[in-house]
DNA sequence: AATGAATGAGCTTTCATTCAT
DNA sequence: GATGAATGAAAGCTCATTCAT
């Protein structure tokens, strides 16, 4: 909250309100769209959930569309820079691979509805025009994709691992983590405490670690 | 069609087909769902595929979610079942992964509609409830688990791998596998002709297991 | 009827039942456009008026805008036909105009709603894109022209009538019959039996041929 | 502007100034209403375009519907106080026509919205109650025919024009001036100046008179 | 058994009107 | 008085399901 005001310091008090009930309802539309995808969240689920009349939503946005577009838009942007920041922060791959998944940890656990969102991405794309129009979801794939490999390129060059091809390691992590994290969220859902929660994924990330770099084998 | 037949010789000419036009509805609407979706597949989209009338759709199923679910049960009922014979046939986890990635691979090749859905189910489940609640889809999961389990159990006690915690390979597989043959499929989509894109899918398969069992790090 | 039955001989039976349903549905719209207009008819009240449902609609039609599309291209179709014929038959000016105003009569009194609608067309256009760029109200409006300027060209040459600006006296005609006959229907609407309604339409008709050809001075 | 301090000298310069922007709004809404008509025409637009707020509208209606209707009971107060001048200083029928029109297509020119609104009055009527209602327009209709029957009596009583039914002229009239001048403007709407439009506009009224009076037949 | 015309509940979206500030 | 955010009734349209043929 504080961020914010500090962000948007020189707009007026009528604008920045309308920011933050622009914030809630993408919070509140978020959780739906996590939980029932986007054909499954009626508009009138989102002005229910929101506390706000069905029309009050359409002065904020121009469609149902642009609610879930303006929310994916985000959450990609947010974790590109993050990865970003961690991609110059960290020396080794090793050490990118671990700080990005305890981000990621943390990110799920933070905004668990950003990250099922993430995760139901690809699927949505092919519903959703303007999704798969975003120049914004489309300059993350090709960002994230590029810090990745150049990242590996690296590691390769300094011995650090095995000479592999970058692409196929790409894909692998990228759809190895969120689909694993999300299945810890699930399996355990019901018996368990927030906390118990952190600690199983921070569990779950340490073995995705040890396994990529090191294999189950037996040394 | 053979087996077919063999398998319903006890069934009147009728019966037989009766359960052959069930067959053909449900393999034209496993290609609708797995490219548009549960919500982005229409009953007059089957009937059209199927050259069925759309009433006719209701002889044979109660509704739409009745076609879903039961190609979701045909689909998981195979792979369990094939899932059975690879841990019969093979000795070592290594064997047993390897053998099963060769399945996959063949799987996507052959069913690529069947793969999708597979691929959408975890996100698809919140949407149908009928799918949340089937009994074969909750025994799938929990058989499939206990193969992989008892596998990985016997390859620590064999000193095959590491002291790993089999849940969290069990996850990690399942999580793995389908979205990054996924990766392999989408990604070069356009430019490739049937034999390479298996091919693609081979080296895939292949790096998976490297990476699962020795790991990326240089040895 | 019987004339439909036989224009569609070479049709199956549903295809003719389609058609006429459409007939239906045309005809009830077109009474509901004519009264209230565009904007004011409700697809609600052209499916209770029409006894179908709403959606049944949406099997003959795509969309609202579609169903005022067509009624005014048959029409104007009609009317251009019948103009054609007037035309070739009539040798004067004062005899092509007088049977047109027959016909206008005619028209007036079989099918009030197309009289109102073609009468509200110039304003409607502006609201309904389709019906701005319908190539066949397009045509309609070239060729009506075109038909009455040939005529007064004739009648010039002939010596019939003064030397005068065939635009002019197009527009004119145009102009004038169309809101005057309304104002005859609008005026004298309650009091008034349907005999006495087209004798005053023929009175009407009468005073406009001669008004046009001898104005109303003295001679 | 001095007509109207003059007009309301007796009011306080709250009154006045209120007064003023009910002016305002009802000529920005008046353009509005005539291009786009009653339907076409959101209130935001009269809003946005009267540079006031939405809600401050309503300070000064009562609803939509009121705007329309007093712009309308404006223009027909207007119209026919002159026409009651124009009745007074001519003496024959065709001085009175002439004039008449004369003063038309300075209407036309100077305040072209107020012309639109007419022009449509008659189909916009049926779907707006209050206009429907209005008593200053029954009252507008009423005089205005009285005006010109008396006029077109004296006319055949002084032996200037052939016995004619009046009611039949009047009606022709009306129908026949403001249509034509309105496809005067649009039939040439693009590639003209303002003088030259008004020129047309003369044009065609003398045009008008003269089929009137004498007709287009050869003498 | 096969059909597809008919249906209406349910969806997204618009916009005149209200009302707290 | 002036405002525009909030509202929800009402609109057009979709589509799973029914049912007479």
């Amino acid at each position: 909250m504080l961020i914010f005001l500090e962000k948007n310091k020189n707009l007026t008090r009528k604008e920045r309100e309308r920011l933050l009930k622009r914030f809630e309802i993408l919070d509140v539309a978020a959780n739906l769209f996590a939980t029932k995808g986007f054909d499954g969240t009626k508009l009138e689920d989102i002005a229910e959930a929101s506390e706000f009349g069905k029309g009050t939503l359409y002065n904020y946005f121009e469609n149902k569309e642009d609610i879930y577009v303006e929310i994916i838009n985000r959450i990609t942007d947010d974790y590109l820079s993050e990865l970003k920041k961690i991609s110059t922060k960290s020396k080794t791959l090793c050490e990118f691979i671990s700080q990005l998944i305890d981000y990621l940890v943390e990110f799920v656990a933070v905004d668990r509805s950003a990250f099922l969102m993430l995760l139901r991405l690809r699927t949505e794309m092919n519903a959703i025009e303007k999704v798969r129009k975003s120049k914004v979801i489309k300059n993350y794939r090709i960002e994230a994709t590029k810090i990745f490999k150049s990242k590996i390129n690296l590691a390769i060059k300094n011995k650090e691992i095995e000479k592999i091809n970058p692409d196929h390691f790409v894909i692998l992590f990228r759809n190895l983590t969120f689909p694993y994290f999300h299945s810890i969220l699930i399996m355990k859902n019901k018996s368990r405490s927030v906390l118990q929660t952190k600690k199983d994924l921070v569990e779950a990330g340490n073995f995705i670690v040890a396994t990529l770099f090191n294999g189950i084998s037996k040394r």
